[in-house]
DNA sequence: CAGTCATGTGTACGATCGTACACAACGGGC
DNA sequence: GCCCGTTGTGTACGATCGTACACATGACTG
């Protein structure tokens, strides 16, 4: 029962390939030739390996998932006590999802195959269970759900807001800063002892350097 | 200047074949042949109407995001005070947002393609300054940011996270219930007593009331 | 009423795709 | 040392794709 000339490499190394594929061309662009090719393997090895294509997505993208979960719990379980936890979620945000373009093309990627396929529902699933256990050492659980929502939403709104030419966004005023990210965590995590009550929201200085082209409206009060 | 026999549904009629085809197919899966045929035209109509696929997505992802961004304006217009608006908001995400798979889907690929390719980028820019424009009547720039970002990630969560098996979840005990998204609302709407420091270039709105200790490493930008 | 040209269509081509399947290569049993 | 079964590969097939382009069609001009 030796090893004949059996490659354990070469599965996982079709499975990396097929996740740089994807980065690169999207699932739609991602072929068995293409991965192949980009793995060093010959073509007959995808089938080989993978019954098709939906079986190798799942695996891809089960690994993907994990390597971000993974730091996730990484960052978390670092922070002692809640300001640290806090603190480590916005670096999360800004260090880990939005730096990497990469990842977000994964993440959407992924999203739009679960959006339609439950087989990768299974995978978002588990994946926003993890995040909320991950969350859960430092927050309650109600909470945890609507922090972990917010880092999607802010993720999601920080790549997909910036302007068309503008890929990389440094400047110092940026619309989605560390800021406004840590002021919304410390919004989302500070339970309100009158959920609903009428009181008008606090001021905010009303010159905002980023927001002067806003017709911004009074707010009712 | 007649109309010969010019036929101005058509064109439309083709923008809105290839929604319906994205949205049962995915984009990978839609082709100039599936559309015409969904569309009842001839397939020679695909070229000519639309120089390639990627002018017929774009148009179509307008029309999309346009529809998506007319019913929120709408909500968040007939809303008459900070309450009825933070109602809405509740409304949007478990009526507008969550009912509709086919809405659901498209938003995902629209994502997608945003995530890779800048034109695309431009519709999910305009369309989150709508948003937030929409939620301005009633919030602040600030909170309108956040807001916005958590109504995407509680969508998101509540899409993606639903077990594979229950496709529709309608239990009045649902992880995503309409009680658990207004307390989200009403948290992220509800500014702390620490305002953002628009003063300050990047740093950390320095006092949250449950801060004990400040254990912050300088934000590197 | 005939000519002309913008408008729209049918078809064919080359590329690419996933997959099946015959076959090569090699380790271990006898 | 020969044989056999597992392991892996090369290739060919049918389907589908986007697009180009010759051609049909009908409205407007004179």
């Amino acid at each position: 029962m030796a090893t004949r000339r059996f490659d354990p490499e070469r599965r996982d190394r079709i499975i990396g390939a097929a996740l740089d594929v994807i980065a690169a061309e999207g699932v739609a662009g991602a072929s068995h030739r293409k991965i192949a090719s980009h793995a060093g393997v010959p073509l007959g090895s995808m089938s080989y390996h993978f019954i098709g294509m939906d079986e190798l997505l799942a695996e891809a993208f089960t690994r993907f998932s994990t390597s971000v979960s993974d730091r996730f719990d990484e960052r978390l379980g670092r922070a002692e006590g809640i300001d640290a936890a806090r603190q480590a979620v916005v670096d999360l945000i800004h260090e880990d999802l939005l730096d990497s373009q990469r990842d977000l093309v994964l993440t959407h990627e992924l999203y739009t195959l679960a959006a339609r396929k439950p087989a990768f529902r299974a995978i978002t699933h588990d994946w926003m269970a993890r995040s909320r256990r991950a969350l859960g050492l430092h927050f309650d659980p109600d909470t945890c759900r609507m922090l972990d929502a917010l880092i999607e939403g802010l993720s999601i709104h920080a790549a997909l807001d910036a302007e068309p030419s503008n890929t990389e966004p440094s400047s110092g005023s940026e619309p989605h800063s560390r800021a406004r990210t840590a002021a919304a965590v410390a919004r989302i995590t500070t339970p309100g002892t009158a959920a609903l009550d009428h009181t008008a929201p606090d001021h905010i200085a009303p010159d905002d350097p980023a927001a002067s082209d806003h017709t911004r409206e009074a707010t009712h009060e």
